[in-house]
DNA sequence: TATTGATCATGC
DNA sequence: GCATGATCAATA
């Protein structure tokens, strides 16, 4: 009856349309949702990263496939499934964006593709309690996010810190733990991977690709508080 | 057990 | 290769 409920539905139209679409996720399993998407869900626990985010993203309507947009372009939202233990706990850091390492120094937080991509996030929780199969994980009711002022001056210390470092070619000083939200990581389909970058000398040198990152305790308190006041 | 560093799948 | 989607698994 509801749009809500169409196998592979066109991108929503407004806000209300995806959140009214998300809600009717709520409750499902990953392996009901992909019955109704009419897919399998083969393939053992290494070959399966990934695959309930692109599922949500069919059964919501995403339109901008590995494009450089948010996932619904016209509503400026992105989506990110959040794999969340039984007692609400948030068991991954969650991948924001890569970077690029030549062309960091010269932007600004404001403009940032960090900022850009978490200017409106909707938020899935995915049940992901230790060796539940992946047809079993329950999906949780979604939150859309939009950061608080508060949030933005932590991502943006933390943004400015860890750029900082790459300006002055330290980006082989900066490990995992640096950023109290948000953190730097490799990420490369494998360590052959490899980039060129300015040491700190300003000569050339290889290094593999980074990303950022959300730490795990960042998103459980800001869904925690999306929590809260959606009742 | 939480975290970091490394990796897996797909599309173009 | 590089973007999208993330989680795995060794280690601190």
């Amino acid at each position: 009856m509801s749009a809500a409920l169409l196998r592979d539905p066109p991108p929503p139209k407004t806000r209300e349309e995806l959140l009214d679409r998300a809600q009717a996720l709520s409750g499902l399993t990953v392996g009901q949702l992909a019955a109704r998407l009419r897919t399998s869900l083969d393939g053992g626990p290494l070959r399966t990263k990934g695959r309930i985010g692109e599922l949500v993203e069919r059964a919501l309507g995403a339109s901008a496939g590995n494009l450089d947009q948010p996932d619904f372009p016209q509503l400026g939202i992105e989506l990110k499934t959040i794999p969340m233990d039984e007692l609400g706990r948030v068991r991954e850091s969650t991948f924001v964006s890569t970077i690029d390492l030549q062309a960091l120094p010269n932007t600004e937080w404001a403009s940032s593709r960090v900022r850009r991509k978490l200017a409106r996030v909707l938020w899935v929780p995915v049940q992901a309690a230790g060796e539940l199969a992946l047809g079993q994980r329950q999906i949780g009711r979604a939150h859309l996010w939009e950061m608080t002022d508060e949030e933005e001056a932590l991502l943006k210390a933390d943004w400015q810190q860890l750029a900082g470092r790459i300006a002055v070619g330290g980006i082989e000083e900066i490990s995992a733990h640096l950023g109290e939200a948000l953190q730097i990581r490799p990420k490369a389909a494998n360590a052959s991977v490899q980039v060129e970058v300015h040491g700190p000398e300003g000569e050339f040198l290889k290094t593999g690709p980074r990303g950022f990152y959300l730490r795990a305790r960042f998103t459980e308190s800001l869904l925690w508080r999306l929590s809260d006041e959606s009742g």
